[in-house]
DNA sequence: TAGGTTTACGACTGTGGGGCGAAAACCTCG
DNA sequence: CGAGGTTTTCGCCCCACAGTCGTAAACCTA
């Protein structure tokens, strides 16, 4: 699960009760059971953690199977990437908190790389599709929505060109509202929302297109 | 297994010899085998297929996990994405066959949709990254590469289009030797290559770039 | 009302892909 | 040997669109 948190991106972590890894901070999950989806598995473990609701988006990231990845037995395990929006805190249990994805501490098993696959996923993600909807507030002005790119991309972007490209593409529309500035004054923002809040890809990033 | 034959997308199916699904076309594959990872299950149920050292390119596409995608029992299935070059011809058995994806049979289980998937995901990745090296014969000359993406995209693409965007990006190089023309005549064509033979992302396809 | 702050937006620029037509380099046939 | 046909290559133009910058708009406080 990340979530851009004081304009940073982090992720949920606990610390394990169990060996092995006993005490390090590791990803949420379980075991899988019989009849039951992956995605089912997933909520119903998170659930213990946090509301389920404030989940904007999952997705399947990979299936690691590598026979060494828990030291104590023979375990598959099929990463997924949540998304919650920035506006919500939602309360955790007394042995989860929110990690900083750019200072992780030790990782137990494979999820250290579980986590910068997810990071890395989401980013390219934000740049060919509406991914940003699951990371935003239900509106939010631009400069807010900047904020969060840049929290979760991990470097500068113009608030023109967020403008320009979302709105090009239709994946951002105007709500007609304004947000009452602040003590500092300031010309009022207009306020804006996803479209969509569903994943969906912007295909015209395509290179090698079909002519016409 | 997905393979470009006689200027069409095809895919490797086998008949089943076992219910559920007997005598329906499905995919290559078989049981997970303890203390094995996905991909040498992978790589050992297709050697019974075909010769295995044709296989340039595989990567997971998903884990499917319904539990009704199998009438009999509970089952999971991870699926990979696998890509022959289109110079070789694999020797099959009599029950295995190439079928064109754009006119698949009835097939087993959540197959179709994983046969789509894995197209979709090569058109994708044909934009983006260097896929084709696992597609194409190690020199090839820029018609019969642009045939090769033309069947595995579904539309046309202009030689210029395709030669100037893969060496600007440096996906391919020059050999610098020609091939002789055939019976109709015509300018030699230039000899290329890839100069990866492995998954190479291009990254300057990002929107929202960082400034510089 | 002046000065400061924040947002919005128009204008310019540069990069790179799409399209087209001419030139190059070979063939065969009369 | 030259004419005509075929295939490949390459230069040129266009246009879409992202990146940058500067100015105008709209609010605040003092």
């Amino acid at each position: 699960m990340l979530q851009v948190r004081e304009g940073r991106l982090e992720v949920l972590l606990w610390q394990r009760a169990r060996e092995p890894f006993l005490g390090a901070w590791s990803l949420p999950g379980g075991y899988l059971e019989p009849g039951e989806t992956l995605e089912e598995s997933i909520r119903r473990h998170l659930a213990v953690k946090v509301d389920v609701q404030e989940l904007a988006h999952l997705e399947q990231l990979e299936t690691l199977s590598d026979p060494d990845r828990n030291p104590l037995e023979w375990e598959l395990a099929t990463a997924y990437l949540g998304l919650v929006p920035a506006d919500v805190d939602p309360t955790v249990p007394e042995d989860t908190r929110w990690h900083p994805v750019s200072r992780l501490p030790e990782l137990a098993f494979d999820h250290r790389a579980i986590v910068l696959a997810g990071r890395d996923r989401l980013r390219a993600k934000l740049s060919y599709t509406n991914a940003g909807f699951a990371l935003a507030p239900p509106v939010f002005t631009l400069s807010e929505l900047r904020e969060i790119y840049v929290a979760a991309l991990g470097h500068e972007v113009s608030a023109t060109n967020l403008q320009r490209v979302l709105l090009r593409r239709g994946v951002l529309e105007a709500t007609g509202e304004r947000r009452e500035p602040g003590r500092s004054g300031g010309r009022p923002a207009a306020l804006y929302r996803f479209r969509s809040r569903r994943l969906e890809i912007t295909d015209q990033f395509a290179v090698l297109r079909p002519p016409g």
